[in-house]
DNA sequence: TTGAACTTCTTACAGCGTAGGCTATTATTC
DNA sequence: GAATAATAGCCTACGCTGTAAGAAGTTCAA
């Protein structure tokens, strides 16, 4: 199960966080830790356990402190989710110039969402409207809409187009993520956890009256041993979405508006 | 936030609740309470406030008993929110047969699952591979699949597009969920919320360094009064989508392969 | 009437985020 | 060098979670 987590408890405060604004000034016993160590500590939790095991005081295990010490360095859980997201963010750093026409650049910006996603499932699980704008995170806003730049679209339209994307490589990756999941969580693969199930299955399901699906469900499990293959299904889904803007952007070189 | 709830504890055990498989003998007192009558209250609680709200206290309240009553009719939380999928995806029953070509059945297939993520948001948190196969769910999916039936694709092909627009719809509505959610939580409209971060935005974002957002930004920021329009996306989106299956439909009508 | 089957309730556990108060440590000021 | 102010870190505590274990109460079949 997902619940909906999202940072952004403080937003004020967690912006300086992130551009490392508020420098304190120097009284006190010298800090053990920095900003930087905890959210390490908690996307290496996070990533290798999900998002349900973070918790404040697994992550402060983790950096041998006790729960209460963090709250020194960040104010809450929620603003120290807002700084692992920028930080994954930024991961790989942010490309300044991508060569090739926009197709090509958007591909590029929906692979790095999947791969980021996969390497991050639990930034599926932060709530992303009203982001907190880190550094990071501004910077590839940026690099996303400059792939449709200067090719006839409105600004509205660069925007759609790459809200549109983000929206769809976010779903996408969801099922491969959670196929994943299954998969790990219960030691079977996908084929042999409905194989399993086929006998319930087939005293309840009536194929005569649901030809369509009986038909392929049964194509889908034998082409993928599976029941679905994310990996295949987000090609798919990127190159017809991809043919669709081809559309839009011929009508704009045209001189059509949509 | 959101963490990814997913029901499926027993799916053996879901399959009999969901379809009402294993009538019990007529011992004991009589029970006061129904799988339905859980679910119902169930979903209500889930609807209004949320599944990290969804308790099985909070379930027991509701209907008046204590939390652990519950567990004579369900074996537990995962298996109640099986149920709970299987109830809302047949709410309004899953129609026979639908008119219209290909264009128009994908479009309705989109819209019903918009339509039934804003009824209910806590669908976006429940994982869905290896869904629990009830009644209304198998039904959804064999009508999902006649609207590309008969139009040259084959059945990968078919699987694929409908896995898309799933996948895309996911993605889309939870924008839009966010956001309601976002604007109900802080009782800010998403222009008031943007405005009032507008002056500590303005000293650390550089508008030089990032000239395309900073456009787009502003375009976007006026057009829709917000930062987002989620509806409008969604159209948006859907549109590009269909014109990309339009594609693919031709080539198959060409009898081309992909 | 008795016993089995069943429902319901009580108690308990370990884990969660974090408020409040305390002590120990350090840099600055006198 | 001593006093002071500010910070770091720890401890305790609250109400919440899902559900295991077991006791108590209710209804039917024999």
């Amino acid at each position: 199960m997902t619940s909906v987590y999202g940072g952004s408890g403080d937003p004020a405060r967690s912006i300086e966080l992130l551009w490392g604004l508020r420098e304190p000034p120097r009284r006190g016993p010298k800090p053990k830790l920095t900003v930087d160590g905890i959210a390490a500590a908690a996307i290496g939790i996070a990533d290798a356990e999900g998002l349900a095991a973070l918790s404040m005081r697994r992550v402060a295990a983790e950096l041998g402190v006790t729960a209460m010490s963090l709250y020194s360095y960040v104010p809450g859980k929620a603003e120290l989710i807002d700084v692992m997201v920028d930080r994954v963010v930024g991961e790989n750093g942010v490309p300044d110039h991508e060569p090739g026409g926009w197709r090509s650049r958007l591909e590029r910006v929906a692979r790095q969402a999947w791969d980021r996603y996969l390497r991050h499932p639990w930034l599926l699980q932060v709530a992303t409207s009203r982001p907190v704008l880190g550094p990071n995170i501004i910077a590839r806003y940026d690099y996303e809409l400059r792939a449709v730049a200067g090719i006839g679209l409105s600004n509205i339209e660069m925007d759609l187009v790459v809200s549109m994307i983000a929206d769809y490589v976010h779903g996408a990756v969801r099922t491969a993520v959670e196929l994943a999941q299954a998969e790990q969580q219960t030691g079977k693969t996908d084929i042999a956890w409905w194989e399993e199930r086929a006998p319930l299955l087939a005293k309840v399901f009536d194929a005569e009256r649901y030809p369509v699906a009986a038909e392929v469900g049964a194509a889908a499990g034998e082409e993928y041993q599976a029941a679905v293959d994310p990996a295949r299904s987000f090609e798919f889904g990127l190159a017809r979405l991809l043919d669709g803007v081809a559309v839009l952007v011929e009508r704009a070189a045209r001189g059509e508006t949509a």
